[in-house]
DNA sequence: GCTATATTGTCTCAAGTTTAGACAATAGCC
DNA sequence: GGCTATTGTCTAAACTTGAGACAATATAGC
């Protein structure tokens, strides 16, 4: 039962029956696909008249493409459709403290030419020149990827809804930094921006294949240095009106906990970050500005994950550490959200199956219910680039987008 | 940007757009009676003749009725349209720990009959029995409301979203307990029924008053024995996929903090319910079972507020700390879900002049940006009954609704 | 090889929208 | 009294889905 909001309406015209129905055929055919005109008109409930008229009016946008004919047992045959994805691409970037990273792909979301990376340059200007260059160097160089349909770009950060400006991105030292118009300007493309948390939920919830496409609400927490958390409500990604909804990194495990980035103390992130487990691990605060030895400052949590593997007591007690507190990180996100999936993503998924177990328990110790102490919990590898997905998905996705309605 | 679910759609149909734009001229009708055909034409950006439809239709089902003839400067007179709320009512029943309450509403939420009140029967039976005689007896004293459109129930517990039953409601005792159908049954009428945290946030939503009706997301919550919490996101209650969805009273300020009656600790309830605030007065646990003198057994806050007035140095230091608590789990919530606006409920508004500096502070504490901060808050006192105003909404906003699509 | 059956995709007409504009009724202003 | 502005209704045009007929096509069975 939802409201319509009465000061900011969308009433319907001569076009919108046509324009809902229009999405739909596009997302069964992408959600389907190859699928026949008939299958759609059996799946909408419509005449197969009025799926023809749908159909060839996105053929001849050229979102919708004819492939071969399939096989029946009886009758003519099926003329199969597809979403049109040859010959246009999309190029993502994921901007993230100490590189940045760029990727092809194909209106799926399916990786076309390898992850590049560099070196993050902190002043924006000259991050805009470089990635403006970059980009264009990396299609210049796949022509057969085709044309590009714009850039997405991921950022650790809140992105204004509004204006797309990067209102503030702490680890990165940025406030009120503009990058979408003047790398469009560079690129002569159509530039996104989003926060990466925001955007690898994005992902996930448009996902191409069917069974990832998640059937309800869900939650992505992305586990790194810092916590990015994306909450999904109704299909929709949940901004907030100042634009930080999802924080759920900076909601307090303990407001006496030790001390966070962010100012606060306590927060889930002080807790779960990799820089929290490798601190555990090392029986030492990794935060402070003291100096530590170099082989303790190049340690990642991948080594730390290796040593587990090996035997290491200590290594496993400060993983399983971090795994109870990730599971009742996720209590809270299940009391108060209670999506019907979560993905985890981060470098600690390496070790899930050693982790599982303790971040399981941690959930359980404070869900409100038994089942939702078994709310579906998926991890998402690094190989999988969520981000980049994500900032890909930014470009592709609102073709495929529900028509803005009453 | 929204997503289409691939496996759960609604084709738009011959009807849709004219379903669409009339359920978007009532709700206009209802945000801005008295209102002209003409007004709503230009309004919607529609044409007169297709409003003129519209209306009619409306006209016809008795959803509005046309009244008085208004004054315009030049031309013919704009006969004005209203909500037709005459000689129709519903019963709005809340039922709570150990009493039951009861009021007469007309469908915009209005009260018509007095508020009463009766012990509330544990036993499940026993209690639809009693409250089927109440309902019958307060309409049968009260022709003059009109025809009874409904009875809508609220309860502290979760009630599944679709079968609508009881799963459990922990200070009731309940678990898996039928009452809508039974009280229809002894009714006659249909009984709407929700956990009172969420129809408190649905009647803020669809609150009568045009200054009132939020603008964008929203967030109630209610500080009584138990912290109710109801969320709304893009004008839709938040449910959950266990329908646990909002329960920030079980988010924790401190996970190694007092005991919650859930059973887990350092609940934001057990910081902030009223029992805590007491507790901390008289400087002692009193949800322990030890035996405590009847005087402060049957001390309240509203005690505590009188005494905090009157300068009892205790009372305020109580109430400050219960305030600061408070602020510090409403920084959570700003964090999580970002709403425009939030509203508090609860005995201790009563002192909301005392404690807003606390309440504040604690938010700022630890909201992520100096914005986020400034969230509004907006006090509902008890004498506005938000949880009967809830159960009064749940039968009188199915009728206003946004028609499903897409 | 032939017939019956089943399936796909197109086409036509009917029913029901919004859109555009004309029209009568009404009332104030000069 | 004439002019102008406003409201609400009405009619025709444009465009939608809904229902069903139709041709083309392919298999199964005899």
């Amino acid at each position: 039962m939802r409201k319509i909001n009465p000061n900011n309406f969308q009433v319907a015209t001569r076009g919108t029956s046509r324009e809902i129905n229009r999405q739909i055929a596009l997302n069964l055919v992408r959600a389907h696909q190859p699928i026949s005109r008939a299958d759609l008109a059996r799946i909408m409930g419509l005449r197969r008249g009025a799926v023809s008229l749908i159909v060839n009016d996105l053929l001849a946008e050229g979102l919708v493409f004819e492939g071969a004919t399939g096989e029946s047992h009886r009758g003519r045959k099926p003329t199969f459709l597809y979403i049109d994805s040859r010959e246009r691409c999309v190029v993502a970037v994921d901007i993230r403290v100490t590189r940045t990273f760029l990727m092809v792909t194909d209106l799926l979301g399916r990786q076309l030419v390898g992850v590049i990376s560099f070196p993050t340059e902190r002043e924006p200007k000259r991050l805009v020149a470089e990635l403006g260059k970059r980009v264009k160097k990396v299609l210049a160089e796949h022509k057969e990827a085709g044309a590009c349909k714009g850039v997405g770009v991921v950022v650790p950060g809140m992105v204004d809804r509004k204006t797309r400006r990067i209102i503030h991105a702490p680890t990165l030292g940025w406030r009120d930094v503009e990058i979408r118009e003047s790398l469009a300007a560079a690129t002569g493309l159509q530039v996104h921006i989003e926060n990466s948390g925001k955007a690898c939920a994005l992902a996930q919830m448009w996902a191409a294949r069917e069974e990832t496409a998640a059937v309800g609400d869900l939650v992505f927490v992305s586990v790194s240095d810092g916590i990015g958390v994306g909450v999904v409500v109704n299909g929709e990604v949940l901004r907030g009106h100042h634009n930080i909804a999802g924080e759920f990194g900076h909601v307090p495990l303990s407001i006496d906990g030790p001390r966070c980035p962010c100012g606060a103390t306590g927060c889930w992130e002080a807790y779960i970050s990799n820089l929290a487990t490798l601190s555990r691990y090392f029986g030492r605060n990794l935060r402070e500005s003291k100096p530590v030895p170099a082989e303790v400052a190049a340690f990642t949590v991948e080594d730390l994950i290796i040593r587990a593997r090996a035997g290491d007591a200590k290594a496993i007690a400060a993983l399983e550490a971090t795994a109870r507190y990730l599971g009742l990180g996720l209590a809270s996100i299940v009391n108060a959200v209670d999506p019907a999936r979560i993905y985890i993503g981060g470098e600690i998924v390496a070790a899930w199956d050693l982790i599982e177990p303790a971040v399981r328990a941690g959930l359980s110790e404070r869900a409100l219910s038994p089942d939702a102490a078994k709310t579906e919990i998926r991890t998402v590898t690094l190989d999988e680039h969520p981000r980049l997905r994500g900032a890909a998905t930014l470009v592709a996705a609102p073709a495929f987008a529900a028509p803005p309605i009453a």
